[in-house]
DNA sequence: CTTGACCCTGTACTATGGTACAGTGTTTTA
DNA sequence: TAAAACACTGTACCATAGTACAGGGTCAAG
């Protein structure tokens, strides 16, 4: 229930105390307030907050891009359908990646049983196929 | 047929010149040959060298595995069994980006459509799911 | 025969996402 | 009460993937 530190905090939220300083300074994190000596105080929502960013940058969003999405969320004027947008399109740049992997995947396992075959190296038109 | 100079090849390739030049260093391109007064001289495989670079790149490669990948095609002395097991090896690699790429898309998907418009940005669920 | 476009090397700078001190102050614990 | 552990600010540093000069040399056109 009652605060915390940073080094609490980035053992709960399993990050660097840099980072959450680092986060800070970005201005994904709000200034918390501060002890009387000067020490920044956090609570439950923080581990959250930072959950939140870990999240979000693991499905493939900058640190620039959950800025935005952070400031959507306060936003009283911003709908549900504004994050969906910018979901839809990380979903969409994600569906590429996954597509052009599969034919490079298709690429290399041929190269793979060329190579089964005894076929020389130096002969390797699958691979060059990705050079036009 | 002839050769042409770096200016002409990035313009054929679509990069800077310095990013060429930036290549050779890394070693992503081999020196090439130059001319009298000193300049490089490329060919028409030089640009689908660097298409390859920049297609594997768009895949999510970095360029230290690119190299990687540039020696598999470009292998020195043909011994297949070296060459297989790397390319083994460049498979696993691509395998498991495609599974981290599937896992960000199902979570993503999933986010998506619990999203329904004209909620307030409050209420999103993709934000909502983010955080816990 | 000079101007402008191109090229050379080398070094410095950019952005992103952190990480690592240095030097100092504050809590905790043995 | 002293040392360890933690926190503070500020700055420097890391890797990645380039980009931008500075200060030259080269080459073709007018």
């Amino acid at each position: 229930m009652s605060g915390f530190r940073i080094g609490e905090l980035a053992k709960r939220a399993d990050v660097n105390v840099e980072t959450i300083r680092y986060y800070e300074r970005r201005g994904l994190l709000a200034p918390p307030p501060r002890s009387a000596s000067g020490y920044r105080q956090y609570d439950e929502l923080d581990v959250g907050r930072i959950t939140f960013i870990k999240r979000a940058q693991s499905l493939g969003f900058t640190l620039a891009e959950i800025t935005d999405l952070l400031r959507l969320r306060v936003d009283p004027d911003g709908s549900c359908g504004d994050v969906e947008d910018r979901a839809r399109q990380t979903l969409a740049r994600i569906e590429g990646k996954v597509e052009e992997l599969a034919r490079m995947k298709v690429a290399l396992e041929r190269l793979v049983s060329a190579c089964e075959n005894g076929r020389p190296t130096s002969a390797c038109p699958i691979i060059e196929g990705l050079e036009s």
